[in-house]
DNA sequence: CGGTGGCCTGTAAGCGCTTTCATGGTCGTG
DNA sequence: CACGACCATGAAAGCGCTTACAGGCCACCG
C-alpha cells in the first residue's frame, strides 16, 4: 500500500491535502511549505516554486479553522445593521461585500435589531470575541463603555452614521440635509412644513433622525417661521411608517402644504398616503425624501441624494486598511450630500377648498 | 504572584479566559468543562453547575475557531446572490439572517457574479471548503459537476429559485407565473404584449427568465395569440433595465398596449420609460411586475406577489436542519404566487392618435 | 585559514478546543 | 460478599496551521 502518498484513498474518499501532504509531496518541511504559501521572505526561489506546483497539484488550500487558531485573526468581518430589508442598508451591504470579497474578507451580516440585540453583541462574554477581525456599525449608536469593550476585545472598528471619539467613522452632515431639504421647501414658499421621521433609537449616541430634526428647525428659523410640534410625525423607517405619519398628519385641522421624510421610503409612504386621500402631489402638497432610492426617479421624488452603496465600500475599506496594519485613529469622514429636485415640489399655491 | 489566577492580567490586559482556566478554577479537567458546557450527559449536576456558575464568572467563551479546528464545523453558512443591491435579494438576506442568528450560524453573504465567480467557489481548489458548512445558492444555476465537488467538499446546499437532482430547493413555478402575468393582460383585451425580462445567464440551469418566457408564450398560445419576436425585449433586473427595455419597445412600429416586466424594479422601469414618453399608464399601456416589492403598493402597480423574505427563511431552516444532522434528501418545494391587481393594468383600448 | 554573517531550512512548541479511551467509584444483584 | 454494569471524570492525542529558535551551509573578509 502506498500509504505514505499525500493523496491516499480512504474508503474511496479522498481525504483532502493538508500542509503536511505538500510538505513530503515537495520532500520539504511544512514550515517551509508555509513560508512559501504566503509569500514570505526567505524561501529559495526554486523551493518556492516546487512548493507552489505540489500544492496546485494536490488542490492544497490552507484551512482557514487552523489558521485562524494559530493566527487569532480570522479574515473576515462583521456588518452590523439595524435591518436588512430596507433599500438603504442593502446598499450598503452591497458596497461593503464587493470591498471584503475583493481583499479575500468574508463579510457576516448580522441584524442588530434593538438594544438588547447590541448589548448581546458587544457584551463582555461577547459572542462577537474572535469571531471577526472587524466590525462596522451602520447606523447603531455605539456607547463609550461599548467602545471599551469593543477595544478589550481587540477588535478594529468603524462605524458609518455616527461617529464615536474612539473610531474611524464615514457620516454624512445629517443637520445639513435637513436644512436643504427643508430649504428647499422654504424657496418654495412653504411655511407649513411638516417632518416624518423616526425616533431617537437610543439615548446614547446622537442619531440620525435628531440631526436630520435639528436641521429642519435650523432652516425654518432661518426663514423665521414658527416650528408646529404637530407637525412632527414619527415613523419607522419603510413605505409603512411613512404612510401611517402621513396619514396623521393629513388629519390635521391645519395640514401641512409640504412634508421633509426623512429616508425615500418614508417619502413613498407620504405619496402613497396622499393619493389614498385623493391629494394631488405636488399641486397640494410638496415631499422631499432623503437617500435618491433606485426607484426616486421613478415616481419622481424630489431627496437628498447620498452615495450609499459607496458608504459601504468606503467603511470596508476603512476597516480592512486597519486590520491589514495601519494604525488608523478615531476619524470622521464627511461624505457629500446632494440635493436632487423634480417633481415632487413645487411652489405653495393657496389651499383649495376640497 | 498570583500567576495560577485565571484571570491574570498581563501587562495590564487581561487575557481572555481559556478552558482551561475554567477547568482550574472549577477543579476539574478540561474535558468535563467541554462535556458541561456543551449540555453533553454524564456530567454529574453538581459539577455542571459549578462549571456554568465558573464559566460565567471569567466571561468565558469558546473560541470558535478552536472549537472549528477540532469539530470540523464552523457554524457558519454562505448565501450567495448574484447581486445584492436588488430588492428580492436584499429580501432574501433579511430572511435568511434571521433565522440564521436565531440558531446560532453566521451568515455569510457572497456576491457570485458570473461565470467564473461561480465556479472559482465550486472549484476543486475551492475557497468554500471548510469555511462554512453549508451554502444557499439563490437563483444561481449549479451543474451536475459543481454539484458532485460540492457534495465532495461535504457540503450541505439548498438551491433557491432553481432545483437540482441532488439538493433540497425551494421554488416558485416561474412558468405559471408568467402565465397569470400575461393571462391577465389577455383577460383584459390585450393582444399586442411585450415581455421584458433576463437572459439566460447561464446555460445549465434551466433560469427564471426562461421559465417565466415560457409561461408568456404559453399564455399566449392558450389565446392563439402569435407571438410578436419584436416585443421580447431584455434588460438586466433593474429600473434601468426595464426602462431600457421599455425604451426599445416604445420605439417600435407598432408598440405593445401592454408588457409584462419579470421583476417588478424592471416594471418600475417600464413605468418610468413610459411616463419619459408622455404614455399614459394604464390607459395607452399596461404594465404587470413580478415580486410585489414594497413600492408596487406605491406606484400602484400589478403583479405577481412572491413571498420573498419567506423565501429566504425557509432556505436557511432547510439548510440548518441538514447540518444538524436531519438526513434530506433532493426535493422541491414549490412557494405560492399570487396574482395582485393593481391599477397600473386595465382594459386594452385602441390606440389614439399621439 | 578561521571567523563571521546571511540565507535557507527544519524542529517543535504552541493556538484552544473535542473526543477516545482508560480508570475509579458506586450501586444493584445473584 | 463479590461481580459486573454504569456513571462521572481525567489524561492525552489529535485537528492543521504558524512561528520562535536553532542549525547548516556557503561566501566573503581579514
Amino acid at each position: 500500500m502506498a500509504q505514505d502518498e499525500p493523496d491516499d484513498d480512504i474508503a474511496g474518499v479522498r481525504r483532502r491535502a493538508t500542509i503536511e501532504d505538500v510538505a513530503a509531496a515537495a520532500g520539504v518541511s511544512v514550515a517551509t511549505v508555509s513560508r512559501a504559501m504566503r509569500g514570505l521572505p526567505n524561501v529559495a526561489f526554486s523551493t518556492r516554486e516546487r512548493v507552489a506546483e505540489v500544492a496546485t497539484r494536490l488542490a492544497y488550500r490552507a484551512d482557514p479553522a487552523a489558521t485562524r487558531l494559530a493566527t487569532g485573526r480570522s479574515r473576515s468581518v462583521a456588518l452590523a445593521v439595524p435591518l436588512l430589508n430596507s433599500w438603504y442598508f442593502s446598499q450598503v451591504v452591497s458596497g461593503a461585500e464587493a470591498v471584503c470579497s475583493a481583499e479575500g474578507y468574508d463579510m457576516i451580516v448580522m441584524g442588530v435589531t434593538g438594544d438588547e440585540d447590541r448589548r448581546a453583541l458587544v457584551d463582555e462574554t461577547s459572542s462577537i470575541h474572535r469571531r471577526v477581525d472587524g466590525i462596522i456599525f451602520v447606523d447603531i449608536p455605539v456607547s463609550s463603555d461599548e467602545a471599551e469593550l469593543l477595544d478589550h476585545h481587540d477588535l478594529a472598528v468603524v462605524t458609518v452614521g455616527n461617529s464615536t471619539d474612539r473610531f474611524p467613522s464615514l457620516v454624512i452632515d445629517d443637520v445639513h440635509v435637513g436644512e436643504l431639504a427643508v430649504g428647499h421647501l422654504i424657496s418654495l414658499g412653504h411655511t407649513r412644513i411638516a417632518v416624518i421621521g423616526g425616533q431617537r433609537i437610543d439615548p446614547l449616541g446622537f442619531h440620525v433622525s435628531d440631526s436630520r430634526r435639528a436641521g429642519y428647525h435650523a432652516a425654518l428659523d432661518r426663514a423665521d417661521i414658527v416650528a408646529d410640534p404637530a407637525l412632527a410625525a414619527l415613523g419607522n423607517y419603510s413605505v409603512c411608517g411613512g404612510r401611517d405619519a402621513m396619514q396623521t398628519l393629513l388629519a390635521l385641522d391645519e395640514p401641512p402644504t409640504a412634508v421633509f421624510a426623512m429616508s425615500d421610503e418614508m417619502a413613498f409612504g407620504a405619496l402613497l398616503a396622499a393619493r389614498e386621500a385623493g391629494i394631488e402631489v405636488p399641486d397640494e402638497l410638496s415631499v422631499v425624501g432623503v437617500d435618491d432610492h433606485d426607484v426616486s426617479v421613478v415616481v419622481d421624488l424630489t431627496t437628498v441624494r447620498q452615495p450609499v452603496a459607496d458608504h459601504g465600500a468606503r467603511a470596508a475599506r476603512l476597516l480592512i486598511s486597519q486590520l491589514e496594519g495601519e494604525r488608523v485613529g478615531p476619524s470622521r469622514d464627511e461624505r457629500p450630500v446632494e440635493l436632487v429636485v423634480r417633481r415632487s415640489t413645487a411652489p405653495c399655491r393657496p389651499a383649495r377648498v376640497r
